[in-house]
DNA sequence: CATGTTTGTTAGTAAACCTTACGAACGAAA
DNA sequence: TTTCGTTCGTAAGGTTTACTAACAAACATG
């Protein structure tokens, strides 16, 4: 044989294989593959998704069959458009026959949770004060938060999600959270045992970026930023969160910005981009300069100021990232008062000036439109994606 | 139904499905495990395969009999050790039945090819100067170089790898070089046209990265950085190479490094990575000051100073990726007699110093082992993995 | 009212892996 | 020397999967 005529492998499907496969994964994959399209568009006829999957209309028909069997999918009758032919049935994701319970620990103070439906939107929430509970007394803080809300909800619960501040590892372990007072905390484990339900624990920032890649309409590469106590980045590359070698991925709020220095940070280095960035430091800043201010107009320029070099702190701090990485796409999430003006400006401003125009030119900055939502709905694409593959 | 009673999806496979699967599919994954198992093991029975891949002893020896009918696996007699039992037929890859072309690009003056054997080991290498040709007339040079490769190869051929420096696309075409003079050259495409082989143009630090991580024993998780006449960098996450939304990732030469200007580059900022760190700016400014200098001693204290000075700046510049990444694995390749002592120690030191110290503790930056063969190696790998599924 | 189109289903086929069973070849123990 | 248990590779038959082909139902249109 020749040596062209060595066969080609599935390369574009899975880099390298890294498991057997047997033909019940198929039907697996395949099962997922309709459901995602129906989750998606909604609304198809069995044709539709067959035209769509690629999959024949006998193939989708039986599949479609087994997931209304458990009640995943549902038919909503005839399409009513004036058609040749026989009227197709339209099916669905039975979107109100389940609900998802999200967690977001990653108030400093205060704990969230609400339910939500299928699409993601918020049907119900509540928090409830962390009033200093660290260790074990935070763990019951947060059971007793997810009592409360599975309680609310109206339908079966899908899973729950979970989006909590810290280093989570994959098999949802805290493995380090200061503010809770947490290490090797198994909480995935413990709220699964607790609650009979599938629990989803990520970091607060990649469910973030899950969310706006989800319900944002981001593309597949995505960073964006979580300023709050804190600061925080989730990274999406090819839609797929990166976590870390430990776990730690996007945890740049203690790496020092530039070389003149800087305030001191709390982790005793000074210049860290917390230092600069955090909610805490910018409000106290501002309050400071507010208040040496002669005038409104001054005290507005000071503020500016201080908004503005933050802002280009962020950038300095980016241009590698969006170098190395050949971003387009970065999200701000925290308050938009602070974040929403001078500073992303500066950022924007700052990352041009500082990496390669040609390929940063259609850079893109925004703020998310999640809102304060924006962990809770994340750590909900979490729970689809695990119960049922769909995001 | 409960919600607990939700199927599981094949999430651990494939985030998300994004085509359907048929039969054959799983014919060419399974193929290709018992290739790649076969590949980095090497000398293993059918049954061996089969306790290793989890398939059954009649799937493998079904699998391998259409291996041996396209002579890519061979029978080597029977295991001499003592063990009860009928003995086993021990199998392996057909390592001499092909050879791989692969051709490096990335040299400033002169173009490198090699003919390598399936193990990634340079067989033979011959070389070509670019001697100042652009545009068409390197494209010329570089088909004249291949065909003499080609004509040195004593094997069939598997397939043709390039590393070439710009930046390349999925479809190999190299949308921008400077130094070739290329833009929008499809290299790929007309190099499989002339050659009828199949071919894989990447660009050379993603091609390095890649030879490091299959023969250098590197991680899943890698960053190589790639000093010559230029600074680039591949990047390496969970076993997958990255290539940026615009094909661009790892283009960090130009990022500005730190807030306190430096050197003007031949962009025309200031201060960016390059004019630190590329090798003729280092020779430069390591020959002025040694001509300056009144002994071998000054001389010697001038060219550390500048080294650890530019190992300070590449570490200023990393901080940040690393941080977001988490990453843990960092590999130099360049001329070793600059970059391996102040300058590594430099670049070390500072990454300590500028990130959170648990994290990156048992962060590690070497020298790679390939030497000047990486990028020859790297689109080695390309070949096994394009035409094989191996690497 | 006949015709063509679209939908969803039924029946049968091909491909892939599995389980079960078997002969061949070997070491160890009776 | 013979018997037994082990291991290897292969053969036969079964299961799962999705496909093709064919069809009835239901509709629009000329």
């Amino acid at each position: 044989m020749t040596a062209t005529g060595a066969p080609r492998t599935i390369q574009d499907r899975a880099l390298r294989p890294t498991a057997k496969v047997l033909p019940e994964h198929i039907r697996l994959n395949n099962r997922t593959l309709v459901l995602q399209t129906l989750y998606r568009a909604g609304l198809q006829s069995r044709a539709d998704l067959a035209r769509e999957t690629g999959l024949t209309r006998v193939t989708v028909s039986d599949l479609i069959s087994e997931l209304m069997g458990e009640n995943l999918v549902i038919e909503l009758g005839q399409r009513q458009e004036p058609r040749p032919g026989k009227p197709a049935t339209l099916l669905d994701i039975n979107r109100s026959a389940f609900q998802i319970v999200s967690l977001d620990l990653s108030g400093h103070t205060r704990l969230r949770g609400a339910v939500l439906s299928l699409d993601g939107a918020v049907l119900s929430s509540s928090g409830l004060d962390l009033a200093g509970a660290r260790g074990e007394a935070a763990y019951d803080t947060v059971a007793e938060l997810l009592a409360q809300v599975i309680a609310a909800a109206t339908a079966p619960i899908l899973g729950v999600g979970i989006g909590s501040p810290g280093i989570v590892d994959r098999a949802g372990v805290v493995r380090n959270a200061p503010n809770l007072g947490w290490r090797d905390q198994p909480l995935q484990a413990r709220l699964q045992e607790l609650t009979g339900l599938p629990v989803r624990v990520v970091n607060d920032a990649n469910a973030a970026v899950l969310a706006e890649h989800s319900f944002g309409g981001a593309d597949h590469d995505l960073l964006l930023i979580k300023v709050g106590h804190g600061v925080g980045a989730g990274l999406l590359i090819g839609g797929r969160a990166i976590f870390g070698e430990r776990f730690a991925a996007g945890e740049i709020g203690h790496v020092v910005v530039g070389t003149d220095d800087g305030p001191l940070c709390a982790c005793g280095k000074s210049g860290c981009l917390e230092a600069w960035l955090s909610v805490p430091r910018l409000t106290a800043a501002i309050h400071d300069a507010t208040a040496a201010a002669a005038t409104p107009a001054d005290a507005e320029r000071a503020t500016s100021d201080i908004l503005t070099e933050a802002g280009r702190r962020l950038g300095i701090i980016l241009a590698p990232v969006v170098g190395a990485l050949n971003l387009l796409e970065i999200v701000l999430s925290g308050p938009p008062e602070l974040l929403d003006g001078a500073l992303s400006a500066a950022t924007v401003e700052t990352l041009r000036s500082r990496t390669m125009a040609t390929e940063t030119g259609d850079l893109t900055l925004r703020m998310t439109a999640q809102g304060e939502d924006i962990v809770l709905r994340g750590a909900a694409v979490m729970v689809l994606s695990a119960q049922l593959g769909v995001s």
